[in-house]
DNA sequence: TTCATAGTTCGATGATAGCCGAAGCATTGG
DNA sequence: CCAATGCTTCGGCTATCATCGAACTATGAA
């Protein structure tokens, strides 16, 4: 007397290390073609499209042509939250990766989630702006403070009414793998990535795949004096 | 230049119908048998005892012998909360089961998830306690305040000094996958959920293995009178 | 001790599914 | 129109792995 949605096939999709290689590349929040997802698995396009076509129909992927490419994206925040879990749970079973390469302290230390700051330095922003009460916790999710609004106005020249999307809250805790707390998630989340970016401070990292993101040394002073350590 | 956590071995192990319906049926938060959990997948015992090691080597479930019996758990709530995650995914691919039974509505309704409430009655308890000021988000948590307290000593008879807990909050945020918003989890969720059966308010449904939660015409009485609808 | 139950190990089997080569569409550019 | 590129479909190969029968260990009961 089975019930509710069958977890097993969605779980598959993930279980084979081409298709999780594929989406673990597609956690940068980039779309990519067919072919470079496929050079990302390590397989022939011919086998790419066939899990293309899979993870499609599962719902993970999202398709939009463009010319003669294939851009893939991951259909929906939320897909990257649930890999984040998964890499939660593998971390704690010691399921590493056999070749953990040097870039790994990086990646603990600052990295994109979908669209967002994620990593050691994530994890220290939303401490510190909750701490300087810019958000808080309301009914079910988190708000943006009227004092948030100004500080996002005037330090990083965000305005709050370009925030709201139908499908997507401007605030979302998400759970950071690495820290095992919480980081800022929603289109919040993203735009302050993005301020980031445009404002040099940090960049991702140019290896095609890495989710690694280098701040320069002004970014993370400038970065510091806005989110720094509880003091 | 892959790093990280390795998710496809992680799962890959729900990925098998087998190995994910034992999974499913610990999700009650109870603590199956191996013949049980053999007889939930529909798979002889030999079969499932190869299943069982795989999850207890992948972090998964954990053993504890009695006896001539070996019974299994989930190792964690976070294996629950992804869990749940990934049911949100299957559910908006449409992906649900084949023989989705009479007791679905029940189901999204009210059910065990690990060891507390969720479905619609988990959602609007934890929205209720938001609006009551019973919890709050602080820093990286959700809270009891102290209001909370004396509210859980008198109307519940939950001393919330005994919730303290090593290796979990007393409250925490689960996603819900029928409502897609969030339940009340926790030392504080379990304990509520503890106290709801004992005082017979609501009861799990005897179907072995059903999530079900059957609340009682009294109990959803006192249940309402506490937690109502946003009025 | 003897029997029954719970669980595991081993070996063989069979089906699923990933993989690639070759060929086939579709779009772009000359 | 032809060539090149990106991607997909088809067919066959192969390896992995879930499955079960049979035999074995361990605990508990008579």
């Amino acid at each position: 007397m089975k019930a509710g949605p069958d977890i097993s096939r969605v779980a598959a999709l993930v279980g084979d290390p081409a298709r999780c290689n594929m989406l673990t590349a597609l956690m940068t929040g980039r779309a990519l073609t067919a072919s470079e997802l496929a050079q990302e698995a390590g397989i022939t396009p011919q086998t790419a499209s066939s899990h293309l076509a899979k993870l499609e129909a599962g719902g993970l992927i999202e398709p939009e042509k463009q010319g003669r490419h294939r851009y893939y994206r991951l259909t929906d925040p939320d897909v990257a939250d649930v890999l984040e879990g998964l890499q939660g749970i593998a971390a704690r079973a010691g399921h590493m990766r056999v070749r953990t390469g040097p870039k790994d302290p990086a990646l603990r230390r600052a990295r994109i989630c979908y669209d967002h700051l994620a990593g050691d330095l994530g994890v220290q922003m939303l401490d510190s702006m909750k701490r300087q009460k810019l958000v808080r916790q309301t009914k079910q999710a988190i708000e943006l403070t009227g004092e948030g609004k100004r500080f996002m106005a005037e330090e990083l020249q965000i305005d709050a009414n370009t925030l709201t999307h139908p499908r997507r809250p401007v605030c979302k805790a998400c759970l950071d793998w690495s820290e095992r707390r919480h980081h800022l998630a929603g289109t919040l989340g993203a735009a302050m990535m993005d301020r980031f970016t445009e404002l040099k401070w940090a960049a991702r990292d140019v290896t095609p795949g890495s989710r690694v993101v280098n701040f320069s040394r002004n970014g993370e002073r400038r970065f510091t004096a806005l989110f720094g350590a509880s003091e």
